[in-house]
DNA sequence: CGAGTTTGACCCGCGC
DNA sequence: GCGCGGGTCAAACTCG
């Protein structure tokens, strides 16, 4: 345990601020499930949104969230929880790739195809047992150069960042 | 060896 | 009632 390794300023922490560009990354209108591709347009060149958000990565990144808090328990002998407790939070973001890390480790779970675009859709889904949180990510069909990302659910965990 | 990734198949909800 | 679509899971393979 006597000083082996340490790194004093290696850290990997400044990966982070590094590998998401500020100023390339731009807030998404999410409404429900319908998002106005040309009135974002729009909102993007002059809307910038100071949101809150559960982790800390979006920082000053704007971003639609929407909260839906609903519990229902209902130990009728059916444990399907299908409310909508998870929280939708997309993002656009101007890069090529779309491996980009926000802190958490990701498992892709399934690749799709999305009709009327020739992008697939990835989903991805949080490594960390316990926790369900989920991620899309695909590309603009009108801007291929775009990646939309939409974060689903809320980390149960501190992020290991 | 393990985890992560890959692709196909399966499942369910909803529409008509 | 059946069909379609979207979404998810699982097996297998690969890489480190
Ligand atoms: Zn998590």
């Amino acid at each position: 345990m006597s000083g082996d390794n340490t790194k004093p300023s290696d850290s990997p922490e400044s990966d982070f601020t590094k590998q998401w560009p500020s100023e390339l990354s731009e807030y998404l209108n999410l409404d429900d499930d319908q998002w106005s591709y040309d009135d974002l347009d729009s909102f993007v060149s002059g809307h910038v949104f100071s949101h809150k958000t559960e982790a800390n990565e979006v920082g000053e990144l704007g971003g639609s969230s929407t909260h839906h808090e609903e519990f229902s328990i209902r130990d009728d002998g059916n444990e399907h929880e299908k409310k909508e407790v998870r929280d939708r939070v997309a993002f656009k973001t101007k890069s090529e790739i779309e491996i980009m890390d926000d802190g958490f480790k990701w498992r892709k779970y399934g690749k799709k195809m999305v009709k009327n675009s020739p992008n697939p859709r990835n989903y991805y889904r949080c490594s960390v047992e316990g926790c369900s949180v989920k991620k899309v990510v695909e590309r603009d069909k009108d801007d291929p150069r775009y990646v939309i990302t939409t974060y689903v659910g809320t980390h149960t965990h501190p992020s290991y960042n």
